[in-house]
DNA sequence: TATCTTTGCAAGTGATTACTCACTTTTTAA
DNA sequence: TTAAAAAGTGAGTAATCACTTGCAAAGATA
């Protein structure tokens, strides 16, 4: 990876998570970069597969955030980690997850590959908890962790603090 | 309003919400609306004038739908009425809300001009209930629709109905 | 019926799009 | 040291973009 190439990838990244994908031009791309516009074609096959590298280069990052979820063992821990995540978005990975919730919007079909192995973890904790319908209260959960996400990333309200204390009150956390 | 012209409203409204309006362009518009190109831009200043005069229409249809809420007098029942709002996403109503939805993510700046009343209308009734931090409640009933609506509108999910039960009983409705 | 307005279409416009190509510069490696 | 490979540029390309223009058909009003 040289440095011209992630000079493309970060700025990429930036203009497509702030003005949209099909917004924003490969020129736009290369100027923000400060690269000729053919560099960007020999890096990548295309448009689409910069922005495939972006979404893998994203998905290697937030790997091992997901990962660290499974390994604790008591289920509010594990409730605790997984409602936390849209509490703790990095600053350096804004852009990405503002990228990944837009384009949800104009993919031909939904990517279940990123919410189905939550959905189990959280399923399991429900379930070991108590709950009569986890599948319900996983499913929920989700939801929850959408809107709250959505929300920190669109309008960051000011007051998500108390928010998340009513919300870990709920679930007894 | 001319018989074309609310194809060409029509047709934009599916194919904006369906593959985002950056991405539709005013000629797949006019095919798909069986229309000549030109006649866009006879009945709208420009595409973006399209794109409100699609807005506006979804607007006044929705007008209806909120103003309903307020009228009631329990405090359950408005919550009961907020909460509900994304388990009834009418069939013809759909594409409006997806369309939405995917445009709140390319805006420059995020419009409140339709959580803010229904932040204030839930607030109140959490007030009313006596709940001692009416204002983080509201924030989060706001974030729940948003994660509700999405789901329904873009993932799904079969056991909805069983989200929502478990979810009335959590605020007790 | 005659005239004026609205509705509609086809064929344009220049600008911008994603992408290619011929070429030079830099890096790698034997 | 030298030759091959990789990185980088800048000027192209055809296609598509939002939008305009000139003119015909249809409706409304008198």
């Amino acid at each position: 990876m040289t440095e011209k190439q992630e000079k493309i990838l970060e700025a990429a990244l930036k203009l497509f998570a702030e003005k949209g994908y099909t917004a924003v031009s490969t020129n736009k791309v290369a100027r923000a970069a400060g690269v000729s516009e053919g560099l960007i074609f020999r890096h990548f096959a295309n448009k689409e597969g910069l922005l495939e590298a972006i979404k893998q280069q994203g998905m290697e990052r937030a790997q091992s955030l997901l990962g660290s979820m499974v390994m604790r063992e008591d289920p509010k821990d594990i409730l605790r980690g997984i409602l936390d995540f849209p509490f703790n978005i990095d600053k350096e990975e804004y852009h990405y997850w503002r990228l990944m919730y837009a384009l949800k919007w104009q993919a031909d079909e939904y990517d279940h590959s990123m919410s189905h192995p939550m959905r189990k973890i959280a399923a399991d904790a429900f379930k070991n908890l108590g709950y009569s319908d986890p599948g319900a209260e996983a499913e929920l959960i989700l939801i929850l962790i959408d809107g709250l996400a959505t929300a920190e990333l669109l309008r960051k309200p000011e007051n998500m603090k108390a928010v998340r204390q009513s919300l870990f009150k709920k679930y007894d956390l």
